[in-house]
DNA sequence: GTGGTCTAGACCACC
DNA sequence: GTGGTCTAGACCACA
């Protein structure tokens, strides 16, 4: 996995972790690979992805059981939406018109580059 | 003028400075706030303006004359919302839209929301 | 290390790293001290070889791991060549050639010192 | 006139001076243009001109008459030529053979690149 | 441990 | 007056 230069890596991670979650790829209630086993296949280091899973330890999306690992919590998909939705509604969105009226960018133009985003990114919905 | 937390004071500052140009209010080719002043006015140490004003510099918004001070390019403007395009093109607008697909928000209440924001941000336009 | 005065200590950090890069002291893709032991090394401040790694990045020279360190380039030895041949021919060589033409210094003097530096500095080679 | 970023202004204009008088363009003893006609034709502050003039005093080139103005000293091309000379073998000289070492620039080629810069700045010589 | 940022203050060359 | 560089020292987030 590649991550970006502006923001920190364990954090990117645990966006990972949710959007896994949230895309039904790791189920409620079950449990989590291993911080090595994570920290392996993302060729990170272990301390790394220990540090996202408190964070979202922290937000109650996963649970530790000592000495077995991290489970995700039942209600995780919709804990993670509502973050979600208040972090855009309340920091990303208005950013993002400001940017899109200062570029003069329509709001054709966006529905044209969603439609193309969907129809590439998850077409089974689409 | 106030900074946020999480970005470096002195991007936050070169952000100001690239809006005033676009705006109109500081025109292209004139003459910008000496560090000492802007640095004043801002309240923030003269060494954090000047890295400011060296990072514009290497995007080429504005220069240097020597002993006299730093200038906006006449080109300033458009060069900086080209760089604002791309950025916004290539990093911002594919999280946007993934964002917008997880949280299942559609486009019409997104347009509602840009009408919002510009009635209050931009009365003069709108 | 010694440092001249009328040069920056910081680009002359910067170009003392290009020629240990390119005579293949640091190896491309290797890491580098970090920015303390380099400054407790060459006896200057922290900030200062800061600064002098900061250039270099933007040249595309080194490249920074977050919390790990700063890495040569894989490309690195070639860049720097790239770059120092272009200021060569561009910049130095015109004031040169004009300093020759108005000292009448001729190609067999230029040649014979050339020899002898050649002898002194790089005996291995000659 | 253009001027380099590098190099202090003052000085890039005492050079040019000095190349005006080696050239025969400023005859030994005689007036040279005044400071403000000298910076109304380089486009700088007056202040800059007379830096240059005073810097070239200290060095014996032009001497100043009290309320008549600048005049090159009779012995003015030889001194430029001896300070020069003096300038390129100590300093110019040795970074310019190490680079040409580290290029790997022949003698060869930069024969061939004397001869054009010759003709064509210099075409009566040749 | 790593880099990154900021402040305070000094000193300099230059216009 | 202008910018530019350097130091010293602090604090922070991150791996």
């Amino acid at each position: 996995m590649e991550f970006k230069d502006k923001q920190s890596i364990y954090l990117q991670i645990a966006d990972y972790i949710c959007e896994q979650i949230v895309l039904g790829q790791w189920p409620p209630g079950e449990r989590i690979l291993s911080v090595r086993d994570l920290a392996a296949s993302l060729e990170v280091n272990p301390n790394t992805v220990m540090r996202a899973f408190e964070f979202l330890q922290t937000k109650g999306i996963i649970m530790n059981k000592r000495g077995i690992g991290y489970f995700t919590a039942e209600n995780a998909p919709e804990l993670i939406l509502a973050f979600r939705r208040e972090r855009f509604l309340e920091t990303e969105l208005p950013e993002l018109l400001k940017t899109m009226y200062l570029l003069n960018i329509s709001m054709e133009e966006l529905q044209k580059r969603y439609n193309l985003f969907i129809a590439e990114e998850f077409p089974v919905k689409a």
